[in-house]
RNA sequence: GACCCCAUCGUCUAGACGGCCCAGGACAAUGCCCUUUCAAGGCAUGAACGCGGGUUCGAAUCCCGCUGGGGUCGCCA
């Protein structure tokens, strides 16, 4: 390559809850690409939702990121020349920005509430119509709209789209995209509380931190007119446009948590080896020339280029990527898998934290692993416990939605020390009508596969919350594909 | 529903300029071999160009339509 402008890309996740695979796929292409051309990868905090954003999440997704080996060459725990990298910090570079598209017509205020505006997209709906924002507080005066805003009014910042002609994008991947700017409203760029909303603050970061590439998930195309509004509203040079295909579930719709495990920290605990999960991410979408499908990252780069995409969603298939892990371990030496075995399991932190947990119930350390094995296993057999897995009077239906319910309601749960998890437990086997006993044994078995374990809470904690949530799942799955019971023959019952 | 994107085996995909493709590899499946067992490995089998029109001597490859799938329509990203 021999562009003359140096090559920059970012990967911008929101720290809103796990690690996920998405993120280290859409990474993999931005690090690729930015090491092919000599460039930098950027990571930016994208944190502008105060209400689910958290430091533990950004911890996470950095320390997911390191483990698969793409690291950053600019970012908020490193720096770089274009800091701050997390977006709250950037507060005030977006107020100043915005403030000159309102000055200069390219934005309004709105006063609409949250109310009104939900009963307008209803209405929309129910009437069959385009949906979105009618356009209410754009013909507002300027003396109005600052007269209100004056007197403590709260308002949001709308970008005022065009009305009529159309915007035409390139996109590297599928060439021209025509939208009718008719049919896309005015999308909000700065909330109530002062933050700006995606489509605001990336623009503007992204021009700041000298983009030149967005590699972005195709979640994102049908926002990109709005982007380019919004370069144009700013004098600014668009990037690039890049469109990865998104990841599928097996029904072939957008990858989620509730059919595949997404989470990159479970992908660790399950003994994936960071190489193996990135040539496999690498597969999606992409290929490398002819019959071969194993390569490193290096070789990824040394070839890579946009013009080996397809487009079509490739489907996250699990069995394949452990078919692919596989080969990865196979081809280690010995001292090999022992090194990975004690990053992963059999580290002295992780048996250290187990040692309380089996301690007392140990006569002689040949009782250790017994007692703990299934802290280092990964999907359990709940055959031979199938008996344990329906607490009497409940349908397998009934216990199935229980474990689901669970495993939803453990989604958000943060704190995920024993501590943290007893209360929560209680207050949802109450709330769902299950005795704490039933309850309690039912997960007990879900997580283990036993009927006697450590304590239930410090066995999740150990287990971790990804594995945990995994065991929970599968154990779902298994109770769902039980018989249910015959009908109730109530005969005689004096 | 509106708009946008996409379309090769069940899945990931190969298929540069249309002919080398009655479509290749891998995962999964099945069978056989190897083997005390289970893996691994080897061999083999079944399995796809969504449909309809064009263009062309010739189309999986180009064009159009249909169908199907997906995404987006949030003071979430």
């Amino acid at each position: 390559m021999s562009s003359a402008i140096p090559v920059r890309v970012r990967i911008a996740p929101s720290p809103t809850g796990d690690p996920h695979v998405g993120t280290a796929y859409i990474a993999l292409f931005n690090y690729v690409f930015a090491k092919k051309n000599a460039g930098q990868f950027i990571l930016r905090i994208e944190d502008t939702d105060r209400t689910r954003s958290t430091p533990e999440s950004e911890t996470a997704i950095m320390e997911s990121l390191r483990w698969v080996g793409l690291q950053w060459d600019e970012g908020p725990d490193i720096g770089g020349p274009c800091g701050p990298y997390r977006q709250s910090e950037r507060a005030e570079i977006y107020r100043q920005h915005v403030a000159k598209l309102v000055e200069s017509g390219a934005a309004y205020r709105c006063f609409c509430t949250a109310e009104r505006l939900e009963a307008l997209r209803h209405e929309q709906r129910r009437q069959g119509l385009f949906v979105g924002y009618d356009g209410l507080c754009r013909g507002r005066t300027r003396t109005e709209s600052e007269t209100r805003a004056g007197a403590g009014e709260p308002f949001v910042i709308r970008l005022a789209m065009p009305r009529t002609g159309e915007i035409i994008f390139v996109d590297r991947l599928r060439g021209e995209v025509k939208f009718d700017n008719a049919q896309i409203d005015d999308q909000i760029l700065m909330k109530t509380d002062g933050f700006p909303t995606y489509h605001l603050a990336n623009v503007v970061d992204d021009h700041l931190m000298g983009i030149t590439h967005v590699i972005r998930a195709e979640e994102w195309l049908s926002s990109t007119p709005k982007h380019m509004v919004l370069y144009q509203a700013f004098g600014w040079q668009p990037p690039e446009w890049i469109h990865m295909p998104l990841l599928r579930n097996a029904d072939k719709s957008k990858i989620s948590k509730r059919k595949n495990p997404v989470s990159l920290g479970y992908y660790r605990a399950s003994g994936f080896l960071p190489e193996a999960l990135l040539n496999y991410l690498g597969t999606m979408g992409w290929s490398i020339a002819g019959d071969r499908e194993q390569f490193t990252l290096d070789e990824m780069i040394a070839v890579f280029t946009f013009d080996r995409i397809s487009l079509g969603g490739p489907v996250f298939d699990l069995v394949k990527l452990s078919a692919m892990n596989g080969d990865y371990l196979r081809a280690l030496d010995d001292a090999g898998v022992v090194a990975r075995l004690r990053t992963w399991r059999l580290s002295d932190d992780y048996l250290r934290s187990l040692i309380p947990l089996a301690r007392e119930r140990m006569q002689r350390l040949d009782q250790f692993l017994p007692l703990t094995e299934f802290f280092f296993s990964g999907d359990l057999d709940y055959a031979p416990v199938v008996k344990d897995m329906l607490p009497k009077g409940r349908t397998p239906k009934q216990t199935a939605d229980c474990l689901v319910t669970f495993v939803e309601a453990l989604d958000v749960q943060r704190d995920f020390s024993p501590a943290g998890l007893e209360p929560m437990a209680r207050a949802f086997a109450e709330k769902s009508g299950w005795a704490t006993k039933e309850f309690f044994m039912l997960v007990r078995v879900a997580i283990s596969a036993r009927k006697a374990t450590p304590p239930l809470f410090e066995t999740m904690t150990g287990l971790g919350k990804d594995m945990a949530r995994r065991r929970l799942r599968q154990a779902a799955e298994f109770v769902k594909r039980l018989p249910e019971p015959p009908p109730p023959t109530d005969q005689k019952t004096h």
